[in-house]
DNA sequence: TAGTGGTCTAGACCACAAA
DNA sequence: TTGTGGTCTAGACCACTAA
């Protein structure tokens, strides 16, 4: 169990909610799992109940938890209106959708940045990317198509892994400590091209869902472009709004 | 100036927030104006540091306003990122886009609903609907189509008004007391029909970006259920991800 | 140096759910 | 009745900004 430094210059609030964090994250707290009391986490980490309740609030807000009145404070299970709030992983996504999730590799490689992309990532144009593209299956049907650009002097070698079975997310964090702290992304509809088509399966010219995002890493720093096309008859993004 | 009701059931935080709130969307503080600090709230209205700092990060959390350590809290200039936050009216979202926007009637009346509609509105089919379409332009240029279903036994006699200049929102809150509290919306792309192109100046089968939203007055009831159908050569969604 | 927001504490009373 | 989260207070010290 991971304990409070109270030698740390990190807020105590921050430490208590990466703790919480990964407990949820990794899985060891599941779905509907009710989480220590707050008086609990109080007498544990020796803290005060303002600032248990501060990182409880910021789980809230993040919707990893959800509390009641008089019964407890609950792990949350992921919703699909996560891909609009947190950065999601495909086969995440795909969960939550009731849909089983696999990939093929169409191709991986190193890339010169063009001047669009170095723009975004904020680099020279000409820079060293690496390129995965890759196309995203449900339920063994084809459901997008996935490029990622990675700066690579900050991961180099990644290209080395097995994309297909596992996580680029995963390795980041695993071999070069990268860990996305927010992202950026645009949504829009656009006609599937010709060759895009073919690779989705649909007719050309049909709609598709189009994000654009770009990842970054600890220090603000960008280390990902993403662009993915979705099938439109497939995939549908839904969020919530306040008053 | 509003003050707090101490005998009022409604919590001190929920009724502060609801006055500085109102401060920022009536456009009395403007955006970039610094609010009053956390001391002087504390004395104006008598309420506790924590009240005030638990106000403020909802605000904070709404995007309405920022802090910045040793200068103050301003308020938050609108962006385009709030269109996947807040309910935001067609005028402020082409606004904040530094569009000029105006609206066409396209149709007004009542209908009864149809069994979809009815079901996102949690009423029986064949109610009575308000049902408002107009064409949305920017810069004197079409925009988006929207489609407004209203459930009339709410805010009987809604149509009489002139939504070609109004805002229906706030003729629902003037006339009827209706506020949003919150609203539950989905995003897909689709093409274009003929109808729907031609109103909108594009070629059939072009690409648009489909919005559906239900939105919830006070007390969690659906009262309007919204299509919108934006042409994606010119709309664009935008939003953060948390890591 | 004065004024701002950031973090943290200890303690109180209330509302709600479940046994 | 007990245990949970919801609201609220008074007060402390720190970190940053600007004069």
């Amino acid at each position: 169990m991971r304990r409070i430094d109270r030698t740390s210059k990190l807020p105590l609030y921050h430490q208590l909610y990466q703790i919480l964090r990964s407990h949820i994250l990794s899985g060891e707290w599941q779905p509907g799992d009710m989480i220590p009391p707050e008086s609990e986490l109080i007498a544990r980490y020796q803290v005060s109940r303002t600032t248990v309740r501060q990182v409880l609030d910021l789980l809230t807000n993040e919707g990893l938890i959800y509390r009641q009145q008089g019964r407890g404070t609950f792990v949350a299970r992921p919703t699909v209106e996560h891909t609009l709030v947190r950065i999601v992983n495909f086969t995440e996504d795909m969960r939550v959708r009731g849909c089983e999730p696999s990939s093929r590799v169409l191709f991986s490689g190193l890339v010169s940045a063009p001047q669009d992309i170095a723009e975004k990532l904020e680099i020279e144009p000409g820079a060293e990317l690496a390129r995965l593209e890759r196309l995203r299956l449900a339920d063994g049907e084809p459901m997008g198509v996935e490029e990622s650009y990675l700066v690579h002097r900050h991961c180099p070698g990644i290209l080395q892994g097995d994309y297909e079975s596992n996580s680029l997310r995963d390795a980041l964090a695993r071999n070069y400590g990268i860990h996305w702290t927010h992202a950026k992304q645009s949504i829009r509809a656009v006609l599937a091209t010709r060759e895009m088509a073919n690779m989705l399966a649909v007719q050309p010219r049909s709609a598709l869902l189009f994000v654009e995002r770009v990842s970054y890493s600890q220090e603000n720093v960008p280390v990902e472009f993403l662009r993915i096309y979705y099938r439109a008859d497939r995939y549908v993004l839904y969020n919530e709004l306040q008053g």
